[in-house]
DNA sequence: TTGTACGCGTTATCAT
DNA sequence: ATGATAACGCGTACAA
């Protein structure tokens, strides 16, 4: 029969007891600085005494206070996330890029959420700060680049969706959102389309600001005049695209394609549609922004630009470590791409 | 003209500088453990020290080190979350409950995701405890309940997803998914239905072999035997829903109705029949089980059985603080709820 | 190679 | 009411 020695799950895993150094040592009769030594292999330890360490650590399932280590190191081996929303998957799609990117570097997230409030992400930022993260990433938000470049004073950061120059501890993921913006209102310019409707992301963001002018380029570029009453405010929810073409439908314009500024706009943009009795894409085509993982479960799968979320968080993950580290931080982004499902199709 | 003494936001939130509570004691001429007690409200301090100490902390934005706190205090003031996926719609609901349930308490949240592997669980809540977190909310997942058991006699805990007994430290927060499977499959009965399939969750998960019963007793009921064939694998994602669909037009068996363990994997049973060409609900009716936020908009809307996961996060976070309180920590769930929207029709 | 003593930043105890 | 001192658990300079 095997014995138990100590304490551990089912598969093996011991079970942090709250041991310390001190009681490590004593067990083992050597000096806590010889514990530490061997767990950190800062020097040269006997080899009984190192056994005696490793079969004290084994006996008490000793595992260092991370906090203390964190005290006396000057680093808590964590990182903040400043979300907007956990429940978005957009948004999601970065944290998870994010961990993957931490994954094996000892670093943990911190992740709290902003609520797209700039004095309630500027308060979170300092709640990080408070608890002494090594380095924080930004998901956008509505914090000004000055306030961001001012605390990257104290601690490193990465923000996605803003646009200030790399300074000495903040960098800024950017990628190109007009050219987004552009290639999706091309590609209906493509089919045919010449009366094509936007559903606008949130009024004052960059990334907004941006797809719409794209829009407007591509629209230019074709010889059509810019014609605001296709144009309606959304606030890159779902609920924002069942509003826009509500609004849409009162101005009574004909359009036959719809460019949302993002996948979950179109979401609710479809389902608008489809209460009227609107078919997409036989009367009309309606291109996202994002292709968010769902957008390839929608019924037809959704045509939209391809933002590589998923990589703008691991690599701000990297990026930051770079910071944390000293190092530079270097970034070459992915870019955008345009994905054909079938939501879009030629114009009759 | 405004003088601004210290460094802060364009908004006014201050920045916190990493000044220690020795500088703020020497900056106000008074001893540390003064400054101490001003902070904590611990004793009564002399008015004119009070403002002494307020306006050094207010100049060198001093902010508490909450490494040192939880380090002296024994408490971190954070509750770790062991998730499955970032990326899953249905835990993030959870992960907003629990945020919403910690709000305002002063405890943050420190989120790790196990993907639904014991081992990587059991490391995962091995790393939360060396961060001396101060108690642990499980979200489902595959560790056995035993494990949880002696996680919680280190750490107070609080699981869904599992069943075991409430103990002194832990405690399972449970719905009745028996009754959920009846609920949805005696939906589609009414409706007329006779041949209904269903495309299970993860094999051995706890939630998916109850919905798979109650599935059967509904049935069984109706006085209809079960059939094997109209059963079939999936793993709560939407790829075990299109494959599921596969699955069941090979055996050729027609079925009217499709009960599906979660709204995850009838969006996949949505896509695959969509691909087929097989309209919902006309050829046949879909039933979910969830009721994730994307259900409203998916098209037609999906009728399913809504679990009230957000609720189960935040009901999580305040049981977990009462255990933590050293108080009971009762639990009163909300009930399973069907939601009839437009997936499902009385069968002509 | 090993142990002792100190400091990380905070709070609690004990004097005064 | 206030200050000096010890302690939380760990790492490390220094001494041996």
């Amino acid at each position: 029969m095997k014995t138990r020695t100590r304490s551990e799950t089912s598969r093996g895993e011991p079970i942090p007891s709250g041991a310390t150094v001190l009681e490590v040592a004593a067990a083992a009769g050597v000096s806590p600085s010889t514990v530490s030594r061997i767990l950190n292999g800062t020097a040269r330890v006997s080899e009984e005494k190192r056994e005696a360490v490793e079969k004290a650590i084994e006996q008490l399932n000793f595992k260092p206070n991370l906090l203390a280590q964190s005290l006396k190191r000057g680093h808590s081996m964590t990182v903040g996330v400043l979300t907007q929303a956990v429940d978005s998957p957009f948004f999601n799609e970065s944290l998870k890029g994010i961990e993957d990117g931490l994954a094996g570097t000892g670093y943990a997230p911190l992740i709290v959420s902003g609520h797209w409030n700039a004095k309630e992400e500027a308060e979170r930022v300092g709640l990080l700060m408070a608890r002494r993260v090594d380095g924080i990433i930004i998901l956008t938000g509505h914090m000004t680049d000055e306030d961001i470049i001012l605390f990257s004073h104290h601690v490193p950061i990465v923000a996605t969706g803003h646009v200030f120059e790399a300074a000495e501890r903040a960098s800024a993921i950017r990628l190109n959102n007009e050219m987004g913006g552009y290639m999706a209102t091309h590609h209906l310019l493509e089919l045919g389309h010449r009366t094509i409707a936007h559903i606008a992301g949130i009024a004052d963001h960059p990334d907004a600001i941006e797809r719409l002018a794209g829009y407007r380029r591509a629209l230019e570029e074709a010889g059509i005049p810019f014609d605001p009453d296709l144009v309606v405010q959304g606030d890159f929810r779902e609920s924002g695209g069942v509003v826009g073409i509500a609004q849409l439908l009162e101005r009574s314009r004909l359009f036959t394609a719809i460019f949302a500024a993002n996948d979950q706009t179109a979401y609710g943009a479809r389902l608008a549609l489809y209460r009227k009795g609107i078919r997409v894409p036989e009367d009309v085509s309606l291109i996202g922004f994002d292709d968010l993982p769902a957008s390839v479960y929608t019924t037809p799968p959704l045509t939209t630009v391809r933002q590589p979320v998923y990589e703008i968080g691991r690599m701000a993950a990297r990026v930051l470590l770079d910071l944390i580290a000293g190092r530079p931080g270097s970034l070459q982004l992915p870019q955008l791409e345009l994905v054909i499902r079938e939501t879009t199709t030629r114009l009759r």
